[in-house]
RNA sequence: GGAGGCGUGCCCGAGUGGCUAAAGGGGGCAGACUGUAAAUCUGUUGGCUUAAGGCCUACGGUGGUUCGAAUCCAUCCGCCUCCA
């Protein structure tokens, strides 16, 4: 994206002012001064881990706040290692409920590797990430490795996380394994000897442990650095795909700018902050414009959507996507691409609402009856809310069905 | 090892024999309005049906008591708490 031989041009201190821009915790910031002096007298770069989950491959926009912040060390000219815990997956996640998921073979986790790969070099600099994969030192560490490992922490020091000492005072059960996470992800710190971890707010007890562990291994402890979690469309849960409020890096852009639109305008400005470039400062421009009326919240946001598309995707599908939403929503036109569904034709007619379910516009008859009776459904621009309403479906009988605000398909009868 | 508690629809959570497809909230969906799939308000939210009635499925699993069970009993499974 953006051009790397940038950290030339800052000083030391443009250079840490740029690295820390929008980042919740950094632990410690002259810690990552002495560093980054260190790594200009010496030309060696520093090395930045981040973790992510080997079942998880679909990344989204939460996601991509601390990626973005991995893109700006890049920019810096420092390595960057992105670590897929396979090891620690295969453990269970402290925050999982659920039973322990059923461990990934060799195949899945390349397979989801790949699609890693994939959808990160949208934002990261594909030469110079590294993809690294724990288990590669977890995995020979042992019994007896884990025992000695084991005997670098204490578990007053674990019942500190705020978590694990809720759920104690609560009652809740805690699995012995859980407790053995935040060590495990500790240990990828001392393996990989990093300068850097960042992650998630919500992760800052796991990267100071790391600093701790590497403390007790006779290194020098990694700086910790966290950044904050984007919440979802909803605007009060964080992004997540299970809770169905995301909007993913593979998305189309038409699917990406309608999301973004869904955010209310509150929203809005913490995604300028976190999934955009924009400064501080020409975010609180922007933002004192809409406040004293000389931008439109909409456009705004708009614009919001087209710089997010034009991450994931060009800038020329960003502008489709924009035209698309117009039409549809401003315009109240049909989209223009609409799928066409075939149905087998009959004799005499057939039930709107069974036409309605047959081309999937909805999942059972009595939804599709809801949908009429709440004025929902549009046959060729026209309102159909009897319920008993009926078309022709004879062979060659084409109409246009839009169910709802955004479901449309043309229906043929053949 | 012993004692006790819990398991309800997408989620949370009422409900202790019929009036319960099951209160209430959240979420979802639809409509109005609008500046957008913002905000707000309203409606709706198991399935099938010849749409009027009616039928089927559902309160952890399985059996049972009863004219009738989410509600009572037995048993199994899962989860939790306390004592040791």
């Amino acid at each position: 994206m953006t051009t790397s031989d940038s950290a030339a041009a800052l000083s030391l201190d443009e250079e840490l002012e740029f690295l820390r821009k929008g980042c919740v915790d950094l632990i410690e910031p002259a810690d990552l001064k002495a560093k980054l002096k260190r790594a200009r007298e010496q030309g060696k770069p520093l090395l930045v881990k981040v973790g992510f989950d080997p079942t998880a491959p679909d990344i989204h926009l939460g996601h991509t706040v601390v990626i973005r912040k991995m893109r700006h060390f890049q920019q810096m000219g420092h390595r960057v290692v992105f670590l897929i815990g396979d090891f620690t997956g295969m453990i269970g996640d402290p925050s999982g409920k659920k039973a322990t998921r059923p461990a990934l073979t060799r195949d899945e986790v390349m397979a989801n590797a790949e699609t890693y790969r994939r959808q990160i070099y949208k934002l990261l600099d594909p030469v110079t990430t590294e993809v690294r994969f724990n288990s590669e030192w977890l995995g020979t560490l042992g019994a007896e490795g884990m025992v000695r490992l084991c005997g670098k922490y204490t578990l007053a020091r674990i019942m500190e996380r705020d978590d694990f000492r809720k759920r104690w005072e609560s009652h809740q059960p805690i699995s012995m394994h859980e407790l053995l996470y935040p060590l495990a992800q500790g240990y990828d710190s001392v393996a990989l000897q990093c300068d850097v971890e960042m992650g998630g707010t919500d992760q800052l007890f796991n990267l100071l442990v790391g600093r701790d562990l590497m403390r007790e291994y006779g290194q020098e402890p990694q700086v910790v650095l966290t950044m904050p979690l984007l919440e979802g469309l909803d605007g009060i849960e964080k992004m997540s795909k299970s809770l169905g409020n995301y909007i993913g890096i593979d998305e189309a852009p038409d699917a990406i700018f309608g999301k973004v639109m869904s955010i209310s305008d509150d929203l809005m400005w913490k995604y300028y902050l976190l999934s955009t470039d924009r400064t501080p400062g020409q975010i609180e421009e922007l933002r004192a414009e809409v406040a004293n009326g000389k931008l439109h919240p909409m456009d705004a946001k708009r614009s919001l959507a087209k710089s997010i598309i034009a991450d994931f995707h060009d800038a020329e599908a960003a502008e489709r996507a924009e035209a698309e939403f117009r039409r549809i929503f401003s315009e109240r036109q049909a989209p223009t691409d609409i799928e066409t569904v075939t149905l087998e034709a009959g004799e005499g007619v057939m039930a709107v609402a069974k036409i309605v379910v047959a081309a999937g516009l909805a999942p059972s008859n009595s939804e599709a009856r809801r949908l009429l009776e709440q004025g929902g459904v549009y046959v060729d621009d026209a309102k159909v809310a009897d319920v008993k309403s009926a078309l022709a479906c004879t062979a060659g009988k084409s109409y246009l069905f839009k169910v709802g605000k955004r479901r449309f398909a043309r229906i043929s009868f053949a």
